[in-house]
DNA sequence: CGATTAACTCAATTTATTTGAATTATCAAT
DNA sequence: ATTGATAATTCAAATAAATTGAGTTAATCG
């Protein structure tokens, strides 16, 4: 038996493919950037620098935006990602349906796609997965041949470390290795996740989080979920299922966190009183009208707010929290702007850089989109530690 | 304005670095190995294997322990850490005290000291430092020149990242960068940290967590603090203040966990029935009198400890959690056996093969010690993501 | 307009890893 | 007991990718 190790050793090889993703991540962060100045953020020297970035050109993946004057000396030629340079797949599989989207390397989506199912066993998903794939190539004839990988979205809990080959909570799926069943069929690398690791990870790459390391997003989805970024990278916790935040027991013995923050509360707590509120459509509705029981409803959502805000900011001290999911935006905004923020907080800080809550992207496809962005930050970082 | 890369580029120098620690750290994982396995293990070649383990037995770190026959083929030369190879220095400074240790690679203690304080301005708890560091070389002739850093905790908040030259909570440290003071005054590299932190990274280097690399350590110092272990590495949160678990408010409007479950807690509770237990000795001769008020603060501690392990292990679900601190052995057994673990929780699975909950390292030292692990830990891997 | 500064290129050098052939020691099968 | 297979190790040569240093180009400053 083979003691697992805690890293790999380097060589010349590896330690290429690292400095191709530095300077990707550093073009992207910088927008546009020259060569000297990549050299200095990277503590690399100009000439390596000037060799890859031939390479990434040659690839597609930079493009040359003129010279940039600033001071004496030679201006620098300034380089930005070339969106067109690659695409990643997202995929979200539910029990009825299945979403689709391609984005470019700005994160930017060109194509979006959802199909419905009326059964999600393995060979009939892939089917579909495999049809959307097809579809989105079709639109993008630039694709072909260009895409980076698929992340995809299902439901958990599965293991990302450890339990391998664990599978999914949808019927059929309980077997079956996902990862390695993706992976063959769709014929590219592919990353697996749940729906609030992957939106947190598309405000990495495209939203609020873009020059944020470390954040943690709060998802409406069936129920509360976190998704914890440190460092740039997923914290996916020993067996993959960090951040089930809904299940902490809430104050005054009112159950789960997700008793009183979920979709699944707002639309049991209006039907209770004999309102529909199962599309986010029908919700928004009820919050233009400033229906009187959602806003009971959103009251004590506000407040199991604040305790989910207290929990996670004195464990993780994050940058920011996003709040974003299957809500509308504008009981989003005022979830945030209502929500209890502790006062006993390691958060509560005089000019934070950063609000302690925002609201992020929401809707059907966050978590979709978030599945390619999965792909795209592998693309653009290394799950190493910070520079400094 | 240079914009901060999330990662530096690599080279052959760095690579050599790299690898250097990656064998050194699979050196400790296994205990003794042959150089073959190594290279298996870290995806390198044997004869890159060879060359830097002739490096590091030139450098008196690795020892040769003969040759292991196992099945065919010519038997490897075994190598294992040389525990007098290096050492790590350890500095705990409190208000009325400063306690210092010495480990070895094993991360043994070789030399322990305390000295009283009356003051704790930096000038003088400087004095005190040198003083011990020379007292500890005057034990162990050997460390001389082989001191590979100082580990030093001390009350915090402090800026680990974002908020550099931020001070500590000590009288005449608020506008003190303790880590430059230290790195330049003692002339050694210095790390910092609070309690907890270096509490939990005792556990990895000589305790339970010693082939663990995710977990969590909840911390009996002043308050209750928690130390985060993700991929072997500390998880600082982004203003180095992650872990601040005793702020999170308790269910039932009790106040904070720490109210529940802290040294002061005990302290104040039994104060109020007219006894003494400022001394982890007093509360220690309580506990084994089967004291009713004792057990009475138990019970409410068993039920607020439940809560943390339920906070704790639904947002990180670690491999375990370790319960350790200022408390006496069979007070944290106590708990360790009483705690109501929440069984809604993605820590409560079949066949698990850590316990949930463990008693760690405990007593006064517990802290220094884990200042001085994190020097080991530094030099026995890179804070970079898992193999795999 | 010349001096200075900074980005960039080319060619040579350096570092560290990999590759491939040769050597040695053990196990297993005859 | 002998022989062949297997695995660890070493040596020397090759390779990959970085750095170094000298030279070129194009700006700004005085």
């Amino acid at each position: 038996m083979i003691v697992l190790p805690l890293h790999k050793g380097s060589n010349a090889e590896r330690s290429r493919h690292r400095n191709r993703q530095a300077i990707l991540g550093q073009v992207r962060i910088a927008g546009t950037i020259g060569r000297a100045e990549i050299a200095r953020a990277l503590s690399l020297t100009t000439q390596t620098v000037s060799n890859i970035i031939a390479d990434l050109s040659e690839d597609g993946l930079l493009l040359e935006k003129g010279r940039l004057s600033a001071g004496r000396g030679l201006p620098a030629i300034q380089y930005a990602l070339n969106p067109e340079g690659g695409y990643a797949l997202g995929i979200e599989i539910r029990p009825d349906a299945i979403f689709a989207a391609l984005l470019n390397m700005h994160g930017k989506a060109v194509v979006t796609e959802r199909i419905a199912i009326t059964q999600a066993q393995p060979e009939t998903v892939l089917t579909y997965v495999n049809a959307l794939y097809a579809r989105a190539l079709d639109q993008i004839k630039n694709a072909q041949g260009r895409t980076l990988g698929a992340g995809i979205v299902m439901p958990g809990p599965f293991g990302v470390t450890g339990i391998a080959g664990m599978g999914s909570d949808l019927p059929g799926w309980q077997q079956v290795d996902a990862e390695a069943f993706f992976t063959e069929a769709i014929g590219l690398p592919v990353m697996l996740s749940n729906d609030a690791n992957a939106a947190a990870m598309a405000e990495r790459v495209n939203g609020l989080a873009q020059d944020i390391t470390s954040y943690a997003y709060l998802y409406f989805g069936a129920g509360l979920g976190l998704g914890l970024i440190h460092g740039g990278q997923l914290v996916h916790g020993a067996y993959g299922n960090a951040g089930e935040i809904g299940h902490i027991p809430l104050p005054a013995q009112r159950g789960n966190l997700e008793n009183a923050l979920s979709r699944l509360s707002v639309q049991r707590h209006l039907k209770s009183v004999g309102k529909d509120a199962r599309e986010i459509e029908a919700l928004d509705q009820l919050f233009q009208q400033g229906d009187a029981d959602l806003m009971a409803w959103l009251r004590t959502a506000s407040e199991a707010l604040g305790y989910a805000m207290a929990i996670v900011e004195n464990i993780f001290d994050p940058q920011t929290v996003i709040l974003g999911g299957a809500m509308p935006d504008a009981v989003l905004d005022h979830l945030v702007a209502h929500a209890s923020l502790p006062e006993r907080s390691v958060s509560n800080r005089p000019n934070a850089p950063h609000p302690r809550l925002m609201r992020g992207a929401a809707g059907r496809m966050t978590a979709t989109l978030g599945a390619a962005a999965l792909i795209l930050n592998r693309a653009l970082s290394s799950p190493n530690s910070y520079a400094h």
